[in-house]
DNA sequence: CTAACGTAAAACCCGATGGTTGTAGATCAG
DNA sequence: CTGATCTACAACCATCGGGTTTTACGTTAG
């Protein structure tokens, strides 16, 4: 099961979102309090839409979620999620920390034929190469 | 403008090169031993160019680097710069977890080297830069 | 020397991103 | 009702990102 690609795109998602200044600020804004679209937008210098697809990346990512209110539409940050990031960040550093079998199913490894490197270091790749598409280099 | 445009890139590249399963287990394998590019290369269903290119956004990011060794040029992960995201995300998060009149300072002061925050933990003494950019603010 | 390997870099494709403007629907103020 | 605001969405454009292929170069092996 490929061990849930989902949460690589997930994960995808979050880093994206988080690959911006501007978003960033956005998250840092709405951690603080609520503040509307047209708020935001006021603070940056792009223009209504620019910050509204901005809002939309955070929102898919699951950094900030919108509530109506009247008309407006107010911002909020999702602490929650920038601890998801950080889990993802420890999930990494727990490779490096010596925990190479777990990372390897906890990673969102697109291999199916990943085999758990009982070695110590030195995983060699070629054994299972047959699994995806061998090219040659003939040429 | 922008006053800390530097750092902010650099944040940008941090989390655009973590923004992909490829590159985050890249990440993971570097840190576990090094590699040689065509080695992590064999790993992955793509092209060996397309291996290298995904090298080379993380060695930009400072996620990665690489030293030559005979004619192979042998990828090591750098944990320091995983570090790094996990301080910047603190930093996010800092004004969430109750600092909003200290963020909303570093946010308006031009000049912030006054005064530090007792900082919380794990703060390795790498170069810190959280003044946020300043744009202009909306009335 | 010659062949194979590892790497680098260029040229190219195509979809995604980040920005713009414009239009239209809701909602609130007078 | 009329007008101002806030939002949503579409169209458009320029650039970037991730992938491919191809060519070239240095290094190691035979």
């Amino acid at each position: 099961m490929v061990v849930d690609q989902g949460s690589a795109e997930h994960a995808d998602r979050l880093f994206h979102a988080l690959a911006d200044a501007t978003r960033r600020e956005i998250v840092s804004l709405t951690l603080t309090g609520e503040h509307s679209v047209s708020d935001l937008a006021r603070r940056f210098p792009m223009s209504f839409a620019a910050v509204q697809k901005h809002v939309a990346v955070l929102e898919g990512a699951g950094l900030v979620t919108k509530r109506r209110q009247g008309r407006e539409q107010r911002v909020r940050g999702n602490a929650d999620a920038l601890r998801e990031v950080h889990r993802l960040l420890d999930e990494l550093a727990a490779v490096w920390r010596g925990r190479i079998e777990r990372m390897a199913a906890i990673l969102a490894a697109p291999d199916p034929a990943d085999d758990k490197p009982a070695d110590n270091e030195r995983v060699d790749g070629r054994e299972h190469a047959h699994d995806r598409d061998r090219r040659e280099e003939g040429s």
